[in-house]
DNA sequence: ACTTGAGTGAGACAGACCGTATCATGTATG
DNA sequence: CATACATGATACGGTCTGTCTCACTCAAGT
């Protein structure tokens, strides 16, 4: 149901689908309070009992949607390139997830997080995603002598991804190219070396 | 029942405030979903139906409890200090009052918000208040040459904002001193004059 | 102190939703 | 074609929801 055990039967498969998208659908929606048995019954067309079947308790099926819901498509940014460049790119590339679907499963997550532990565990995981690819790159830069040395990088990646949270969760603002280049501007270009 | 209509009853305002003070810790324990006229009564030991009374509506209960209830409890600091003393003062105010209570309801808040528009607007009345501290102090700042004039004020506040809700919020870490300190040095330090 | 009006407590009620069980039907696999 | 399994449809008891009624309590004004 929610382990890793792989689905061959193609039947299964596409009613697991037919009822994922139609979770999916009501979480963006309706938010985590719709995605309930019933509306994903309904919406799906699939029979009510089936969906107890895949997912006995109704935080599974949300738990089963977050695993890869709120991927954010982060893709390593071009090197040889200088070092602001790169954390632009990877940053607005963070910023367009967020203007998108991936911002209100996200916010959801967020929401269930403070209460739910195992959606925690998914938000946890989650996080061990994003940031690794804005440590090591902010890490290569301290290593080549772009950064000073004495740049506390953990803080940085703080003040580079925490405004786009704020812009985005309590905000509701869409995140611009040009608010990412000011942000990074304003943050990342004290700490170069000159 | 929900607006600022004055109750002058002693017996309503008693029960009304049983009633909130269940909801308060229903939604901080477990969280928004918790919240219902059922588990209020429950816990307050007022009769079902006078939890109907005074909020027909579920939502009714939360958007009561969230008017007044993250109120962060910010103070102006004292002036005639440093710009950087006067931010740091107010961010530990800030960030102590997110460690606590304000920040579990300020979670709630922001995960309903998202699909509830009555508790976005709730969220916009908070987040006026708070922030506006931070505006005028900055903007001071600005105006008697302790910051450089190009200064952007607004981004400025996003940089000193967002880390404490990305800590507090995706983190569910505790916002230290120190953090808040670290946070000013770095990304306050580059702006003041010399 | 008495009366009046409003608020409350307790219980009943229908309706909707929840979770499970059953059985006939449809589908994948050998 | 035969078997095993997944699904659809339906039924069931249980719980929660929202509303109503009626007796009781309490805060007013006379």
């Amino acid at each position: 149901m929610s382990g890793p055990e792989l689905i061959t039967n193609p039947q299964v498969q596409r009613t697991h689908q037919l009822m994922l998208d139609a979770a999916r659908e009501l979480l963006s929606e309706n938010g985590p309070g719709a995605v309930t048995h019933l509306r994903v019954s309904e919406m799906s067309g699939v029979a009510r009992a089936t969906v107890y079947r895949h997912w006995p308790d109704r935080a599974d099926i949300l738990l089963d949607l977050l695993r890869g819901g709120a991927d954010l498509h982060l893709t390593p940014p071009p090197e040889g390139i200088p070092l602001a460049d790169r954390v632009t790119i990877l940053l607005r590339t963070l910023a367009t997830s967020l203007n998108g679907d991936s911002g209100r499963i996200l916010t959801a997550m967020i929401g269930l997080a403070e209460w739910d532990e195992d959606v925690f565990a998914a938000l946890e995981r989650m996080r061990a995603f994003g940031p690794t690819l804005l440590r090591d790159i902010l890490a290569a830069g301290r290593d080549d002598g772009s950064l000073v040395a004495r740049t506390n990088i953990d803080l940085l990646m703080d003040v580079l991804i925490g405004p786009l949270f704020l812009q985005r969760l309590l905000h509701h603002a869409e995140i611009t190219n040009a608010y990412v280049d000011d942000l990074v501007a304003t943050t990342l270009g004290p700490c170069l070396a000159e």
